[in-house]
DNA sequence: TTCTCTGCAAACGCTTTGCACGGAT
DNA sequence: ATCCGTGCAAAGCGTTTGCAGAGAA
């Protein structure tokens, strides 16, 4: 039993083969694939595998807080198994998502009294470094 | 000439009856409305009003930094004619959407040397004042 | 056998596009 | 007469649902 069957199986999901192997996709890129991205990533080792498969399995992880969605700007869900708090950057140059650290603490919203947040997101949109100066370098 | 179709004019956009009255049901809310939420506001008095034509008005409202648009966790696009800077509260139970103050400034993200933020964008998830004390008051 | 998982196909909700009519310039 | 604006209908995209067959327990 590999390590992320037993994580799955520890969360009471079943640790077929599809699961384990969209688990282990998801986890080891910080690319925060979308749904399509892990398909088509799966689709040399899993030619059968169906979009339907990758969606439920991903509805799980983040049912059981295996995986983080994030919504960027009206673009297709993105998934992130990375459970730690971080801020996402997306360059509006290559398109490409990067996470940087932040304790909600330094970011608590002022908020009127008697609002409760759950969940604080910080999203920025701007250019990476490579982006930024590619004349530099 | 009205004010709003003076504004629409100064940006180029002529002041068609639909646009003038898009923009004032727009700029008259707090609510951030979605384009069916214009729309449906606007069938009685313009009962052939048509979502393309909302859609379309909407888009060029944006183009010409009229309104902003409002990103939330997969929801559909909602509009906000006030273009000051804040944040947006979603509250999970009644699903209204209020905006909170907050400059940039002080929510700059540590990001990696080299990386230009453009936008920054803070949202968040949780129970307004309301919905998280029902039984005071 | 029973129950969950899988995956095809169809439906879905929001948004965009194609196109033709109509009204303004 | 020429444009731009409008609005119907249809297409598009990401996602969800219905259902039947496959596979594990």
């Amino acid at each position: 039993m590999t390590k992320v069957a037993a994580l799955l199986e520890g969360r009471g999901l079943r640790p077929s083969h599809q699961r384990v192997r969209i688990y282990e996709v998801l986890a080891a890129t910080k690319a925060h694939p979308s749904a399509e991205d892990l398909w088509q990533a799966l689709q040399p080792e899993l030619p059968t595998l169906s979009r339907t498969t990758v969606y439920n399995t991903l509805a799980s992880f983040l049912g059981l807080g295996l995986a983080k969605p994030i919504y960027i700007q009206g673009e297709e869900l993105r998934y992130d198994a990375d459970m730690e708090s971080h801020g996402h950057f997306r360059c509006r140059s290559c398109g490409r998502v990067y996470d940087f650290p932040f304790g909600e603490a330094e970011y608590r919203p002022r908020l009127d009294p008697g609002f409760v947040p759950e969940l604080v997101q910080l999203a920025c949109v701007g250019l990476c470094s490579g982006c930024a100066k590619p004349r530099e370098g």
